[in-house]
DNA sequence: CTGAAAGCGCTTACAG
DNA sequence: CTGAAAGCGCTTACAG
């Protein structure tokens, strides 16, 4: 069938059966009375035939697409992340076993324009949002216009769709492992505190000297760390200020922190600890390994996945929050021996 | 404009100027006679009242999708690395600026079925390899069904619009660099020899030696390896057997080099020093920093767009085979000293 | 310069 | 159980 010979059609199918286009199309979808015998019999043309029907048509008949949107974030340094790429593949395996398509999409936190072209395109039937903040304008965005969507990470709008694992949770258990062991000068090194994810980390880190009735030093906690350079100077002044250990709030920071501690001849974790609150491949070769926390992106993604396709296919009952506590795992390692 | 109150269509601006649907699509697409009069009192409605065709009936009508398919290889190991998210990108630039999208698909070097499904459902207008092989099923199969697309990488299948970077002389040219400098027992790491890009590699490689009137110890040649135990075993065996250097082909294996080394306590480049074919920032953080050549993925990527987009509205005639020779760099760095 | 009508390939009330 | 017909929202010969 190549595209020469134009592909065939519903139209030749129920010609050459001598039947209509409602009854193939009935035995194609199974939706509608039909004798077995007869649904066979289209079935085996079909079959034999590798009559696949158009999807653009039935689309613009049934006023859908399927297509969902994926979008991940803007930010050079995060699309980097193989998070967002895990994340993607998860949502793929589950869309592609329901016969629906990923639309790719970059939003940056502030520009959803790429997003409104895409739905008012009418290109997909929902969209999944890689990454939440705290003020969303792809949330508001989305619920406003009313399509169906489901979020990777947590967020306080209403109504929506959220698969997360309990960062704040899994950071206070790990800050408190280490304040168990007297370890209390503690650095927090993050990015962007617009992003609900740093804001849970961080909430997760105090909350752990609370329990242990301490508290952080504040002028160990460097915020909005956005580049290379600068985790590296936060990692410095760390050090400084006499840090015992340094947490780091994903992949990539912990990445700079020890190329930054490494320069400045410093040793881990004999002179300093080092810990991540995100683990990635992009630490996987570390030596000494990294005492880190363990998501699997790609169940995150799956999990957004079925949530979205559940309000698209299934009932519009669905309309609960929903927020599966994925287990995360603490994997102590040599950088905090 | 939410999804409840339907959005407007054609019929709507047709009937609340008084003309007929065919005026209205014909300002919109700026084909046939139209004066300009009429012409500016559509727009200017259409703008007033955010009037959005749907794309998907205009698909329909015309048959285009307007959707482009990026193929991504299915090697789990493969997935992760930066390079393919950077072509993506790249897509994603050009196509977004021509009024594309990108549907996102992954093959296996055996398993071209999920891209067969996108072309069936007739899902997208063309298609983009970000990866090809010597024997390349995605290619054969396109090829068959008259699908216009383009490759990231080379090939020797007739009329395939590719573009690359001259692997081969980048190699031949750092290969050569070290023979200059009396370094000739060096290691080469690849993966799959399946792949065109990195029989290239090797190529080059090799034809430095020629040109030195040298020849490659086969011992020190290891192809096929595919995960990171075999990558280490490798180096370990490359000391064992005395080489001087060890060349990566691709920033995956050089990061699980240098780990492995590490972990044998061997330093770089004091001990043995190491190269990569190809850099990212997977290796960004490395210290020593790593000598490589650098090649730029996003430029890729917008290459293969354009490409792809040209044969999508351009004239029919663009049958070439077009090969842009991109600048690559090499960049000496201490992991050669 | 403008429009009526057919068509893109499906789905789905409505009849029978 | 089956079909004729209208409709999804556009485009495009063909007339005028």
């Amino acid at each position: 069938m190549s595209r020469e010979e134009k592909p065939i059609t519903i139209s030749d199918v129920a010609e050459a059966l001598g039947v209509s286009k409602t009854t193939v199309s009935r035995a194609i979808s199974g939706k509608g009375r039909l004798s077995a015998a007869t649904r066979q019999r289209v079935r085996d043309y079909i079959e034999e035939h590798h009559y696949m029907p158009n999807v653009v048509a039935r689309g613009l008949a049934q006023s859908k697409t399927f297509n969902i949107c994926v979008v991940m974030p803007g930010t050079y340094a995060l699309v980097d992340l193989p998070f967002f790429q895990k994340a993607v593949m998860g949502v793929l395996e589950i869309a592609g076993n329901a016969g629906y398509d990923i639309l790719l999409c970059v939003c940056g936190e502030n520009d959803v324009s790429a997003l409104k072209r895409i739905i008012q395109n009418r290109k997909v039937d929902g969209v999944i949002l890689l990454r939440t903040y705290v003020k969303d304008e792809q949330i508001e965005f989305l619920s406003e216009e009313k399509i169906p969507f489901a979020v990777i990470g947590s967020t306080d709008y209403p109504d929506v769709l959220q698969v997360d694992y309990d960062h704040e949770t899994a950071c206070r258990e790990l800050t408190g492992r280490m304040l168990e062991r007297g370890i209390s000068r503690i650095a927090l090194l993050g990015g962007s505190g617009t992003h609900v994810v740093n804001q849970k980390r961080r909430r997760g880190f105090e909350k752990a000297f609370e329990e242990a009735n301490l508290a952080p030093d504040p002028e160990l906690v460097f915020m909005d760390l956005e580049e290379k350079d600068a985790v590296s100077r936060a990692a410095k002044e760390a050090v400084r200020k006499g840090a015992q250990c340094i947490f780091c709030m994903d992949d990539a920071i912990c990445g700079h922190v020890l190329a930054g501690l490494r320069t400045q001849g410093k040793y881990v974790p004999e002179d300093i600890r080092v810990a991540s609150f995100y683990n990635s491949s992009a630490l996987e070769n570390s030596i000494p390994s990294i005492t880190s926390l363990c998501f699997d992106a790609g169940e995150l993604g799956k999990a957004a996945g079925r949530l979205l396709l559940g309000r698209l296919e299934g009932e519009e009952v669905l309309e609960t929050l929903e927020c599966p506590q994925l287990a995360y795992e603490i994997r102590m390692s040599e950088s905090t021996r």
